[in-house]
DNA sequence: CAGCACCTGTTTAACGTTATAGAGCCGCGC
DNA sequence: GCGCGGCTCTATAACGTTAAACAGGTGCTG
């Protein structure tokens, strides 16, 4: 098809590989020589095969963000950002849909099932510490997100409790005592929102409230629907909550919905957080309070940390990585300061 | 690294050329043969490599999809579909943000950018007729969506004229008589709007109704932000719309933001209608009344068409394709039915 | 002035796969 | 008995690139 390092060779009059040299840089070449090459190229339109690269190379070029959906917009936002530096690195990056699935997750990890990608950026959801270290070899792995902790791999998150405590302490500076919250999963430390919940807990005992295990919602998943169905169970409690801390920003905006339709009040009768800072949480109504990862720091030293184990670099500093969050108080909690 | 043909062969004690022809079936192998090779295959673990079988074959095995925006919930459900769609067929599915870029989509167009992947799938905003038949040569395409008209590829979408009709007769129905549209952009027939904004215009006239160009709101781009600087803009006319029908959901929900804001009650004061039926719009404060196109026969459609393309297939039926939509009554227009 | 290092450029062997040409073997028909 | 076609399988040449080994030529140094 196109024209490749021969093509050029001919036209400038020299070898092959002073070509590749110039095209890569790999060893120095003299500058008539590069000229000259450099003039063939542009003339012949010459872009370099990347198939046949990666072959000789044994690296593909390509990496893969594994989201567990990608229709959640803290991941949409985050891949927007993950691609454009994957691009300036020089690398594709390709998206992976786990679908929240166990076994999907495992094969991501596995790794046998894309022998075509050079690395991975993993948010896993129902894999934890053990199916990681079961992990025999590999590519280069980096995890986002709290699902996973203590594992011999870059992570980078926020600090899951901390941004918990201060959603809390929020709701109870406006003067809140019956706080909520919604998305818990089954299975202790091993949910992968357990830190969340640790947060609430602590955060509600150093302001002195009881904790009432009927204001933890459970959900199946993290999505608008799974919060609107949390939110009328709580509403049908013989003591509803005064307010509402969502596992996501997606959950939260459920309660919302739920809130509306059933005549409650937002601020005044329920107040309502989230986590993630999606745009869409300031469009809601009324506009959400919420807990905002920096998703661009996050989605940057993702890719990089990736593209670095892969080039064999010497990455300094500790392996895990938190990220700062801000709390942006709006509309639901009804003190907007955005 | 992993386990390659030769290795098999050696273990099977048979030539490398029988290896890959058990594998890919190309000529037919005897039956005692192929089980020792594909016991030796069980054994080591083999999977292809790809990018060597790609070098050789010509072709990546990539397939990319250029949204203008990857953060638009329509395009996140509608790459979900896709890239299921893709991977079943054997392909990885990689997502291009065009950024409704101009430069982008040419670049994309042009294909020299991406010599890695086999086809595209295009859905373009800033590039008309005339630069897609100024495209010279390439792999397959594909496009989506109302940007582009009457050129000589495949083109899956709705038929986004009767889609206005639809929006509109159902506005008329419910007795509005001043109707908005929010999201036109400069250049006439060029505009990627225009589709929309003529099925206005022609659903207006067959109802016997004025056609106002002060209700027609243009916007530099189709997000939510847009949408409620536009909503602003109008409600600050002296005689303010009964109802607004926004280019998509988002500039919908911008514009369900910028009249709760305002303290408009919706629909009473004023109805909205969108296109896209994003889930978001499930859970608005009022839900949100919708055009809904069917996603998952565009996205399907598209990567089918695509890959036929690529592999060479004749492929029967027109080019281009319109899919099926709905009207979907939610609470924006008073008459729920969803 | 010899020898050495350096700089530039070339030759060539991979990387792992697939497709083509061909080799061996068997049975069948003349 | 010999040739010929059909059936399996093998040997091998690509695909386009990179990196190592190699070859000249020049300038510097002792």
């Amino acid at each position: 098809m196109g024209v490749n390092l021969k093509d050029i060779a001919k036209r400038a009059g020299v070898s092959l590989a002073t070509v590749s040299n110039v095209v890569n840089g790999y060893r120095p070449v003299g500058e008539r020589t590069r000229q000259r090459v450099q003039q063939a190229i542009d003339e012949l339109g010459y872009s370099p095969n990347l198939g046949a690269r990666h072959l000789r190379r044994g690296r593909t070029g390509l990496i893969a963000l594994a989201v567990p959906e990608l229709t959640n917009p803290y991941f949409a936002e985050l891949a927007e950002i993950a691609i454009s530096e994957a691009a300036a690195l020089g690398y594709t990056l390709v998206m992976e849909n786990t679908a929240a699935d166990r076994g999907a997750e495992l094969a991501l990890l596995d790794g046998s099932r894309q022998r075509i990608i050079d690395g991975l950026i993993l948010s896993p959801v129902r894999i934890g510490r053990e199916e990681v270290l079961a992990r025999t070899a590999g590519s280069p792995l980096v995890f986002i997100g709290e699902g996973v902790y203590d594992v011999p791999h870059d992570h980078i998150a926020i600090d899951n409790v901390a941004a918990s405590h201060a959603a809390i302490r929020h709701l109870v500076a406006i003067g809140r005592r019956r706080i909520a919250f919604i998305g818990a999963t089954p299975g202790g430390d091993r949910q992968s929102a357990h830190l969340r919940v640790r947060g609430y807990r602590e955060a509600l005992a150093a302001a002195g409230l009881p904790y009432r295990p009927r204001l933890v919602a459970r959900t199946d998943a993290f999505g608008r629907l799974d919060g609107m169905r949390a939110m009328r169970d709580l509403l049908a409690l013989g003591d509803p909550p005064d307010a509402v801390f969502g596992y996501n920003d997606l959950v939260a905006i459920g309660a919302l919905r739920a809130l509306a339709e059933a005549g409650h009040r937002v601020p005044e009768d329920v107040a309502v957080v989230g986590i993630d800072d999606i745009e869409e949480g300031r469009f809601t109504t009324p506009t959400l309070t919420t807990i905002a990862p920096d998703k661009r720091e996050i989605g940057r030293l993702a890719v990089r940390r990736l593209i670095a184990r892969i080039e064999g670099a010497e990455v300094a500093g500790p392996l895990t990585v938190q990220t700062p969050f801000r709390l942006l108080r709006r509309q639901s909690t009804g003190t907007p300061d955005v």
